[in-house]
RNA sequence: GCGGAGGGCCGGAUGGCCGCGGCGGCCCGCAAGGGGCGUCGAGGAAAGUCCGGACUCCACAAGACAACGGUGCCGGGUAACGCCCGGCCGGGGUAACCCGAGGGAAAGCGCCACAGAAAACAGACCGCCCCGGCCUUGUGCCAGGGUAAGGGUGAAACGGUGGGGUAAGAGCCCACCGCGGGACGGGUAACCGGACCGGCACGGCAAGCCCCACCGGGAGCAAUGCCAAAUAGGGACCGCACGUGGGGUCAGGUCGGGGAUUUCGGUCCCGGAUACCGCCCGCAGGCACGUUUUGGCCCGGCGGUCCGGGUUGGCAGCUAGAGGCGUGUUGGCAACAGCAUGUCGAGAGGAAUGGUCAUCCAGCCCCGGAUCCUGGUCCGGGGUGGACAGAAUCCGGCUUAUAGGCCCUCCGCGCAC
């Protein structure tokens, strides 16, 4: 089983778990490296996952995304159901409330993200976003 | 009807809206690309990674020896197995049935706690018996000898019960049981039965070491093969140069910046980093540096050709195989095998197989009514609500997790006939 998971910030050469289909006009994160340069960029939290965001500064407008749950999230199953709860409020979400240029890490929570309301869940995004922006 | 045993199966359903991965057509476009259609797309355990294989690479040379590890009643099945089927033996249960690392203790070593006189060349504590001596004649003491029936300990005490026998006893003798050997008979075998013989010898633990037989070379798809890039770095050869410029690192200083403290003169501290989803904080954010210079140490020029490795990305491996399932048939008690026929067929790769909303169906809880009588059954309404768990090269097993439910066969008891 174990396929590649968070490392639990251990010595971490298995990249987590992260879906990767596209969303309509989004184009979705592959490269560990991204990964690793949306994380060292703005985040914001919110209760049910964390949002990392990241102005790519090139001449690609689109908007890119990926999406995370370290085992803190629970089981196989668990981190599945959150990651596609995530890609599913991504998909919706996104295209309106995000920055052209920018990539996205949406990070899931243990329980919060896969018990959240839908309704909620995409506020929170939406919340996130703004406040990403606002800062920029 | 109640209680129990064995086996098999299911693992919520339907629909709307919006999506994802593979494959194959179609439409638009010079192309890049875009649009749309069809079709397939998680489990009984996909899990643990515990066995057995296929497949790769490495090593070795015939399958070797040693070491190490594994297996361990018998026969069969299988590609193979530690799996499965049938049988045997031992144990448990009234029974259906269940459980058993179930070879060797007569190769050797070791261990057998506590208790007990004694725990493995047997031996004799309390006893029992005989003979002798002593005197204070007694249910006495001492010495020698014969015993192991009785007492008591233990998981286990060198056969058991009864009778004969004896000074007391003892397989000393006898019967039965047990034990050992065993002609012969049955069975492929494990093993079973057993005439007869033996007077009893051979305690247990091999899940302590060990012995015997059989099996096993190692690592694994992150295997392995191919391509490309950056051109960073290594090696060889050739040619041209022989420079004080460059890079790294450590320590300190200057100027600005931030922080602490102050008698406002100053003093001290910070100045980090390939930090893999983090931490503080609590829904708001933060964890913050830049410029220049001196000295020490280390590295070492440019171009060309070739070789081997690493990194990153891509492609292959990658899913049709000892294939699964259904039906029929043949052989077999069965596992299973053969034949015929039908049907099914995920292949991701920061990892698709979904998100959301309705309605319904199990189950559970509550309320009202009816009925037998204090718990069920039926009717109506409301609420709640579905376990364990996600393919990662592929098969065969085992093990473990699992809400709730369905089916079949069998056993015991009760009632009725």
């Amino acid at each position: 089983m174990t396929p590649p998971e968070a490392p639990d910030r251990k010595p971490g050469n298995t990249p987590p778990a992260v879906s990767s289909c596209a969303h309509g006009g989004l184009k979705v994160l592959r490269k560990r490296a991204d990964f690793l340069a949306a994380a060292r960029a703005r985040r914001q939290g919110t209760p049910a996952m964390m949002v990392q965001g990241r102005d790519r500064r090139d001449d690609d407008p689109s908007i890119r995304v990926g999406f995370t749950c370290s085992k803190k999230v629970g089981n196989a199953v668990a981190r599945n159901r959150a990651k596609r709860r995530l890609r599913a409020v991504a998909r919706e979400v996104l295209h309106i409330h995000g920055q052209p240029g920018w990539d996205y890490v949406l990070i899931g929570r243990p329980v919060e993200t896969a018990a959240r309301d839908y309704g909620a869940l995409r506020e929170d995004l939406i919340h996130a976003l703004k406040k990403l922006r606002g800062r920029a």
